[in-house]
This record gives structure tokens, sequence and C-alpha cells, in this order.
DNA sequence: GTCTATATGACGATAGAC
DNA sequence: GTCTATCGTCATATAGAC
């Protein structure tokens, strides 16, 4: 977490991967707290309710998703590999957090979803700026989207839906597109 | 609902509903007896608790992504016209019984991971017979998925993201790469 | 079948000791 | 700063009348 230092980045962390692991149900205060290594009450010294903690995690994604579409542009490999690749590493603390916000933002939550929308606006652009198609561009967020979303799916499954030859051959039509228009 | 019918169908439906507009926390089973024109205790009697509930939403994806399926290998457009077109249409009530489901998905539930996963299958399976193309086949189903997923951002946000235009962009752009191959 | 009333338990948040 | 103890609220589920 780069918007938060000591213990209360620790609580952040473990509400965002609670999130992420087990739904906003299953990130109680109490699962929370124990997870960073606190009681309850520990935990709400730090952020006084779970308001403030979710806000917390919204100004947390704000700052890494700018730094990253940053690092997108200047990606010697080229924005769409760039994104293609790190939407499927599930381990990243920005994947992370990304999907905890979408799932609060899936309680109706209208803060959660300006915050999406906004990060996404900028990756976006990013690929705009780099293909030079919109539609093209709106592909490859799209098919970024779906692995991720994917990814849930295909943990503990037999047969991979996605294996590295098909990313590998994804990524390769995405590119082609961009560069025979 | 093709698996139930009459006052228990009415319950499935405002559950599934209340899922995908509120998430998990929302539908309660006030909420969603309300909504089906019962009281608690009324639509307790249809299913005997929760879990019933989400079991009997297991079954109708089971059925409806069958029939879902062979609609698709039957459509004359082709299967990816099919799939991205139906991506989109957020108010079926297949797409909001798949919406339910991942979310129940998300909070660790094996059993909504193992539906989902059944179906998903079906659906690459018939992609892959008409595309000839394992890769461009998960193309196909990851555009779409994200599309899904975008829906949530798109509505009520001043510039969509995603407009006709562009939807028929991309569908000519994986039409296109199926038979350049 | 559908209702009202209630038992049980979990969560968020506060009070106050250390 | 971190703890224990406690209160209020809300959700699931059951009991029993109609």
């Amino acid at each position: 977490m780069i918007t938060v230092d000591g213990q209360a980045a620790r609580v952040l962390t473990a509400y965002t991967d609670l999130v992420v692991e087990r739904g906003l149900h299953g990130a109680t205060l109490e699962a929370v707290a124990r997870r960073a290594g606190l009681s309850k009450s520990g935990a709400l010294h730090h952020f006084a309710s779970v308001g403030a903690l979710r806000s917390a995690l919204f100004v947390e994604l704000a700052a890494q998703s700018a730094r990253d579409a940053e690092a997108m542009r200047a990606a010697p490999e080229g924005a769409v590999r760039y994104y293609v690749a790190s939407s499927l590493d599930r381990d990243s603390e920005l994947e992370r957090v990304i999907e905890a916000v979408y799932r609060i933002a899936q309680t109706g939550d209208e803060t959660a979803l300006a915050a999406l929308r906004e990060s996404r606006v900028a990756w976006l652009d990013a690929l705009v700026a780099e293909t030079g198609d919109s539609a093209l561009a709106r592909l490859v967020l799209f098919a970024g989207d779906g692995m991720n979303h994917n990814a849930l799916m295909s943990l503990a499954d037999g047969e991979d839906v996605l294996d590295r030859e098909h990313v590998e051959a994804l990524i390769a039509a995405l590119e082609g597109l961009g560069t025979k228009r």
C-alpha cells in the first residue's frame, strides 16, 4: 500500500485480501483485525469505521492506478502486452485492489464505481494512444478484463482454460490487428 | 425460470435480481420475500433455507446454459456474434442468473464455481467448433466476459465506454481473425 | 400456504481499563 | 495504542395461529 504506512497498511491489506478471497461478507472487522494481528478495536483505532476502511481503499486505487497508467505508456514491450500480461497477474497488489473495489461497487456503491471508472479511463487512453484505434483499444481492455474474470474460475480447475500458449497467441492476434489497420 | 413454477419461480427470480442489483448483502430473505409479494416465512415455505435458494439457482443455471449452448451452435449469425451479442444483453434472464451465481462464487462457494465452469466449457466448446481455433475461441470468450464486466461501469456513465459502433467493429475484427487463419 | 412472533447468532461500534 | 466487555441492530430460521 502506497498511501498508508505501518499498522494501518497491514489492516488495509488484510481488508483487501479478505474481500477478494471471501467476498464482502467474509471481510468482517474481526476477520480483518485477526489477519492484521490485532483485535477488533485495535483495527478500529486506525480506521474509525468500515466506511473509512473502504474510502482508504478507493484512495489507494487512485494512487496505484495512476502510477500504473504511466508505467503502461512507458513500457518497452508496448501498452497492449503490458495490459494483458498484468491482467493475468492475479497476485499483484494492484489487481487485488481493483478486484476488491469492484466487489464493493457491485453492492451499488457510487464512490467505488467512480474510482473504478477513473482508473479505467486512464488505461483506455493509454491503449488508444498506442494503437490509434478506438475499437481495438476496447477489445484489448475487454479481453484483459475477461482473462482476469476467468482467473477465478481457472483456479483449481483440472484443464486450465488459459495456458501460456493461448496467452501468446492471443497477444499476437491483438498486436497483429493493430498493425493491419 | 425454467426449472421451477409459480410462486417458487417468483421467489427465485426476486432472489436473482436482488443479488445482481444489490449484491449478496442486499438479497436478504425479507427483501426477497417482499419483492416476490410474500412475507419472510411465506418465501421460506417454497425454499427451506437460503442455501436451498442458492442450490435452486445453480440448477437453473445448468438448465438455461445447456439450452443456450445449443442455440449458439444453431445460430444462423454464427456462434461468435451470438456470444458477443448475448453478453451485452444485460437484461436477459440467463445473463442475470450467471451474474448472480458468479457473485456467490466470489464468496468461495465451490458449488457455484463448479456450476459456472460447467456452463463456460459448453460455450467454449461451441466457439472452438465454429472457429476451429482454440486461441481465437478464448479471445471471443474473454472479450464477451469483459464487455459484461464493463456493463456495470458503463451504466449511468456520461461517455459510454462501449457504443453500438464499437461493438460492430469488435465483432468484425473477431470474425475477420477467424477467416484469416 | 401464508401470516405474526420470537429465539439465536453475528456484526458494527462504543466505553472504559491498562 | 491495544485490549476486554457490552449494547444495538439486523438476518436466519423456527413455532404456532389462521
